[in-house]
DNA sequence: CGCCAGATTGAGGACGCTCAATTCTGGTGG
DNA sequence: CCACCAGAATTGAGCGTCCTCAATCTGGCG
């Protein structure tokens, strides 16, 4: 809730804890690691609603950390529709996979409004190169982006839209509750259009949906904010577990021999 | 096409071979990387029809690296409806991200017919640790996958039936061009039901689009084989481009400071 | 106060789905 | 060698979810 205007390295710092604790809770860091990652630097970088973070094409040499707001990686097709492929919060190292692909395949742009923390891809794979721990930690991160995309797939390609609908919003809800949100309210830093290009469907058609979810008590946006009315009905709209999201060690089944 | 029954060794031998020209083909890799990977040991096992390669839930304990056939990813809804996240063929290594997230949280299915060569990840992490350059190779293959799952995303999501299928097809031309194919004819270990299960579409619907990009001369389907019959046609059609398949170094971009 | 983007609502149309029947294919056993 | 069978491919008819087009309303901001 606090938007106040923090200093530029206060962000920053906030930022890379939130990142760190995410690491953790899916690899075991030493204290090293740890220092090694909250030493990164980076620029902070506001923006304002649908700027480009990472345009397509270009060759990029940080990382997007993603302080504030909500950042969205997206692609179009030659008629220029859209499709989100991800979305990021605060705490997300948005393209941790440009350090060793540092051509950018799938823009970046923010959504409602972010704040954003370039970190040099020089220090991150300085870092993976000094601890093979770390570099565990960052190949997983981007393991687990992937299988959240595997479940967008399958949430996209095979649900209705009430239920594509359901399903994005628990999913926020679960991931807003690892960065200090209660898991029944969170920020929804998007607009209609881009919650139908996350779940390929029209803004029309978004709206007319959200509402049947607060007809029938499962779900409310107001101010911003996406509110949980009743979770059992939410996830059984939804058909949605948060396993795939890997938000504990349990989950993750760390495998560090 | 020579479809000889080859010892377990040579298939072995065969695949890593294809997997490590595709690891060279988006990294530097030394001739001690080469040969570290060309010595990893692991099991041949052949798969019939929709058998489960690996299961949901399951904790593994080694990499599918596919010899020969096809490889599915999925996931399913509680209704049992399938959505496919990927499609591996020979040389792609399915699941190199279970060396580092070995709790299956998509399962994997053989399609036709598949063989396999399971790599133990212990093999996979150990190269991983004492080459900081494998670890990158590894590492961006994940990533490369995940930038195809990111396009699969837009082709289902913002495509109708007939781009779908049509970049569906361009994809697999495109990239068993790059293990001896010719970039015209393509084996296509998939039935209709696995096609629509890709695309998001039922298998009636994919039946009819493909009698459609047939008859408009883009792709012809025979003997188990997709035969591009115009690229410029297919290529229009499905809003296709390969640049995100990352199949030559120089759209790999190679980042090796 | 005017402006603009987003949200909301309505009416009609289309793409892809459902259900169902038939043919085709490859594999199996008598 | 052929009958048989299961699964896949193919075709038809009717329907529904979601789209398209369009108008109106709302809220934030210069």
């Amino acid at each position: 809730m606090v938007r106040a205007s923090l200093a530029p390295m206060d962000v920053r710092r906030h930022a890379l804890a939130l990142w760190v604790d995410r690491l953790q809770r899916r690899s075991v860091l030493s204290d090293d690691d740890r220092l090694t990652v909250m030493g990164f630097s980076g620029n902070v970088v506001r923006f304002a609603t649908s700027r480009d973070v990472v345009k397509l094409g270009e060759c990029t040499t940080h990382c997007c950390l993603v302080a504030e707001g909500m950042v969205a990686r997206f692609g179009q097709t030659a008629e220029g529709l859209r499709q989100l492929s991800a979305v990021y919060i605060p705490g997300d190292m948005a393209d941790l996979h440009s350090a060793v692909l540092p051509r950018v395949s799938a823009p970046l742009q923010s959504a409602l409004r972010a704040t954003v923390v370039f970190v040099p891809h020089r220090e991150v794979i300085s870092a993976a190169e000094h601890s093979p721990v770390l570099a565990r930690a960052f190949w997983r991160d981007c393991v687990t982006d992937a299988q959240i995309a595997s479940e967008w797939m399958l949430n996209n390609g095979r649900r209705d839209a009430r239920a594509r609908l359901a399903h994005l919003m628990g999913e926020l809800a679960c991931r807003y509750a690892t960065i200090g949100h209660d898991g029944r309210s969170f920020p929804l830093d998007l607009s209609q259009n881009h919650l139908a290009d996350a779940t390929g469907l029209t803004a029309v058609h978004v709206n007319r949906t959200l509402r049947q979810l607060r007809e029938v008590g499962a779900l409310a946006v107001k101010d911003r904010h996406g509110i949980v009315l009743d979770w059992s009905t939410l996830s059984r709209i939804g058909d949605f577990d948060a396993g795939y999201l890997h938000l504990t060690r349990e989950t993750a089944e760390d495998g560090v021999a």
